[in-house]
DNA sequence: CGGCGCCTTGAACCAAGTCAAGCTCTGTGG
DNA sequence: CCACAGAGCTTGACTTGGTTCAAGGCGCCG
């Protein structure tokens, strides 16, 4: 049975949620047992770009990832910022349809798809798991979806700070520039900068420094966000 | 093996696209085989609502839904339009997230979640079918952002109007209310009138009448999606 | 024929984009 | 240790396009 279709709460031991990359337990041992190989990137690098064939799968051990589009008006789209534990490649295609950079260095271990798919073939439980990376891609796609439809700057960046993690009242590291942070919620840096400012003015935030902040009134931002 | 890990370009027959809600022939047959049971909705009417335990999987026999979400401030959002042949339920978790509503009057076939994830069990294709269900939610709510983050209003539209079925140089015919539009493309009603009135008056689009519009210039429209 | 949904249009306002300037932090080389 | 350079961030002034507020038109169904 596979978990993905169940829907009685009966999760198998070790599942984790629907909203998250997070390879489980199961899948882990998976990348041992492919011995995968173990990359680093450096700051700014390319992981794969739009367009090649997508044959890996990727789980981030150590660092931060960009996931974006290119705009045939030369912008760039981002679509979502990935950490360690997670993983990428089951959702795409055949091809890349996203680039995938290295916001700080990072290590990947990577095993090639096709290897996986074998492995699934001979163990559901794999299957499964795969099956809910993907669904997860979705949600977090459509929860994005929902920030991006929000009407006002600060809406959507009190949006995308809670939805950080440690945004419940603690603090929040952001390893993105403020550009990263505009083209996921599509908005120029400047506005980013001034919402930012806004809210510390306010006291809902205190900019620790440019890229740490602390979140003062956790429910202020979850009001803002509606 | 599960088609949607593949990479080889060599999808099993009848496989149908990774961007379509579009049930296969097998996913077809198997609702057959399962007895599903008929309903009829009439315009307007709810096929299944937010936070309701997600235990069926619908197919569209002939109609348009549109699936949506409440926000807390009280707008709605749009999440998407399905119509014809299209399968809504497996990219659900537990429960659903979103409301699903018929536009027009509606026939849907509906099995039990459950007798399909046995059937699943015993049969991959049904499986393999399932996960690329999964993905082309994925893509299509990815789409949706893209079409999201675009700065201009008529941008937004224009991507709208092509995504439709029938936009390359053809006549599209709109199920849904103006309304429905905007609270797709995060606009309000009046500016998704005014795109319009305008696209008309460049002459890139024609209002046969309200809900039916023939594209005159589907480059132009190309052009200003980007 | 009247009423009601749905759609369009005009005018005024305002928030986010644009243009431009200056500041802060970080890392590097003297 | 300090000076410098460059990338990244902030802020101000102005412009613009989408929302808001308000009014009126179209078309369908009773």
């Amino acid at each position: 049975m596979i978990a993905a279709l169940q829907h009685d709460g009966s999760s198998p031991p070790g599942a984790a949620g629907v909203d998250t990359h997070q390879a489980s337990p199961a899948l882990e041992a998976a990348f041992d047992r492919l011995s995968a190989r173990t990359r680093r990137f450096a700051r700014g690098a390319e992981i794969f770009a739009e367009g090649c064939p997508a044959d890996k799968v990727y789980r981030i051990v150590s660092g931060a990832v960009r996931i974006s589009r290119l705009l045939s008006d030369g912008r760039r789209q981002v679509c979502d910022f990935l950490y360690s534990g997670e993983v990428l490649g089951p959702e795409a295609g055949l091809a890349h349809r996203t680039t995938a950079e290295a916001m700080t260095d990072t290590v990947i271990q990577v095993v090639s798809r096709k290897a996986l798919a074998d492995l699934a073939a001979s163990d559901l439980s794999i299957t499964g798991e795969l099956w809910r990376l993907s669904l997860a891609w979705f949600n977090r796609s459509r929860q994005h979806a929902l920030l991006l439809a929000r009407q006002s700057a600060t809406e959507r960046l009190a949006g995308f700070l809670l939805a950080q993690e440690g945004a419940a009242s603690g603090e929040i590291e952001l390893p993105m520039t403020r550009q990263d942070i505009g083209d996921y919620l599509g908005l120029t840096i400047h506005t980013v900068s001034r919402s930012i400012s806004q809210l510390q003015a306010e006291g809902v935030i205190e900019l620790l420094s440019q890229r740490r902040i602390r979140v003062l009134q956790a429910s202020a931002l979850d009001h803002l966000h509606g």
